[in-house]
DNA sequence: CTGAAAGCGCTTACAG
DNA sequence: CTGAAAGCGCTTACAG
């Protein structure tokens, strides 16, 4: 045998038509039980595996499924969040168990980025990864949705198509209740709280909201903008504590940008928690490593690729799907007391 | 026009031959410049992608790689090896730049991990990634071989087929003299110093090299099996602690056992690196934020992913291909001193 | 339960 | 420079 082996080999060695090879492979119930074994048998025998190019071209669907991981302010490929790893960690994982394969690929958002991969039937729908601004990514969504691409996107409902979230106004209020109960009365907040940035700006809309519960004030002056890196959140730390108003917890957007808060707060001679407590979100890995160790508002990453895959696939079965809402919870270490 | 449009679309919008179409739209020679144009034009009003399994099946080629993760020793997903998330974000980048599509998956390296992407045609060739049991591995990676599959494995050349690596030997040997420089004689090793991970025995190699050319004692008792893991490094250095013999400096075979031990050596209350400096090797995101912050050697993952990606090409063309091997770094930090 | 036939949408000899 | 034709290896109506 030259070559790889097709279905008429096997049909040729087992006696039968093609197209009984065909089913048998797949399990038709059409086809005798002997009959399958025998085919099955002798595909084994000749290590034969279905051309998926062939069967993808035939059947109009790839089994494979499209994530782009899109991130705009750091161009720098090895800057990715490592947010992000964790959920295309799960994301993997929940593909194989669906059976399906993973396509993986970076993109800018000032890029035409959702490719063609669904365009060119190289997957059958896209998940979208990535923190954006939500006003630049509206009109690409729009267009994706109208052209019918199947895609799910991880981030807030407040744009088109399916989308699967943590619930940041939740996070952002635990975090926040979490400090007040420590005693905290003044807490800053590092990080977007603009429509640019909807997820930032739900964890900004919890942390008003607890301390509107707690019927602490709201102070503007406490709450500096910070894109999600570490240097962003360093920055704005350096300047909130330059600017004069006293403050003795500091509620960061991400972990990232908490990482950048402490180093501001270590450069300046004060110590976390005495000083100033500091609580992040996301549980990234260096969250457990800071010193002291990071208090912070995990995301189930693992519950959250599933969801994310799970709801894709229906999609593209045609199912009615929702939009999801995942809970947080808040990890207590060392730098909140 | 319903459904997506396909290359007789735009033949008969055209007014040429499908062929025609197929050619312009790969900018062949053989078609004239103002043909291609109008061909192009036409395509973009029309939102034309080429199918890509119809492309591939009939071309024989995917355009398309596939990395197969494998981790062992962990086998909980979440755990994955930081180091590998670094290496996939640079292969990524290095197939986009390639123009090659990256399927992802991870296995266990119990498993037939070969999957059959490049069997199915879904791949042209795979990257295997992943620290296993070398004996364990050495049978899959000659059936790979045998039946002709082409792939490349970041690891050391002791095995079957193409693989690319950094210079293990000598990093063990930059670690291992950098702390003699620093004044230390009696030095430890923690990691797994057998042919069953031939890339931590070769770092292993380069600490006895260090030592032997500085006419240092090598002394058994110093070296502690981990894998490579917080909690083998953890475990393994409180044992180096409790077992009596002294040492100033310590050498982990990785950086994630790096950061077991400095827990070990914190929970002992002994200070890094006044009384036991520390240095590991990998360079992942955490090292820079451990306390004290860890010396490590660097493995250029940047330069890696697109050795591996490069390498894998051009065997797949046909071409002659060498085995490579990158150089090391080290990076200085707290934990040396 | 099985077979003969059509066709998915391309690329690429072959012929001019 | 262009076209007509074959064929990549499957899946799936259609017919029995």
């Amino acid at each position: 045998m030259k070559g790889k082996a097709t279905s008429f080999d096997i049909a040729h060695l087992a006696g039968v038509s093609q197209s009984t090879v065909s089913r048998a492979l797949r399990n038709s119930p059409l086809v005798k039980q002997e009959t399958i074994d025998k085919v099955k048998r002798i595909a084994r025998e000749l290590n034969y595996t279905v051309d998926k190019n062939a069967s993808s071209l035939r059947s109009q669907q790839s089994q494979t499924l499209a994530l782009l991981l899109f991130e705009d302010p750091t161009s720098d490929d090895s800057n990715i969040n490592p947010f992000f790893f964790s959920m295309l960690a799960s994301i993997t994982q929940a593909c194989a168990h669906e059976g399906y394969d993973l396509l993986v690929s970076f993109q800018q958002l000032s890029n035409d980025f959702h490719a063609d991969y669904e365009d060119s039937h190289k997957a059958d729908g896209i998940i979208l990864l990535g923190y954006g601004d939500d006003i630049e990514y509206k009109p690409k969504l729009e267009a994706l949705q109208s052209q019918g691409t199947r895609f799910v996107r991880w981030g807030p409902q407040s744009q088109a198509g399916l989308s699967v979230s943590c619930d940041n106004r939740q996070g952002g209020a635990q975090a926040t209740k979490h400090l007040i109960d420590k005693g905290h009365q003044r807490i800053a907040f590092v990080g977007d709280a603009s429509n640019h940035y909807p997820e930032f700006f739900a964890r900004y809309q919890g942390y008003v909201s607890a301390l509107m519960a707690h019927d602490l004030p709201v102070e503007p002056a406490l709450q500096h903008n910070a894109i999600t890196t570490e240097e962003a959140g360093y920055e704005a730390t350096k300047q909130l504590l330059n600017q004069g108003d006293s403050f003795t917890a500091l509620f960061a957007a991400s972990d990232l940008i908490a990482v950048g808060a402490l180093k501001a707060i270590a450069e300046k001679g004060l110590k976390v928690p005495q000083d100033i407590a500091v609580v992040g979100f996301d549980d990234i890995p260096v969250a457990s490593y800071t010193s002291p160790p990071l208090t912070t508002v995990r995301q189930n990453t693992k519950l959250a690729g599933e969801v994310l895959v799970k709801s894709l696939i229906a999609q593209i079965r045609g199912e009615e799907v929702e939009s999801t809402t995942i809970a947080t919870a808040i990890v207590e270490r060392g730098s909140s007391g």
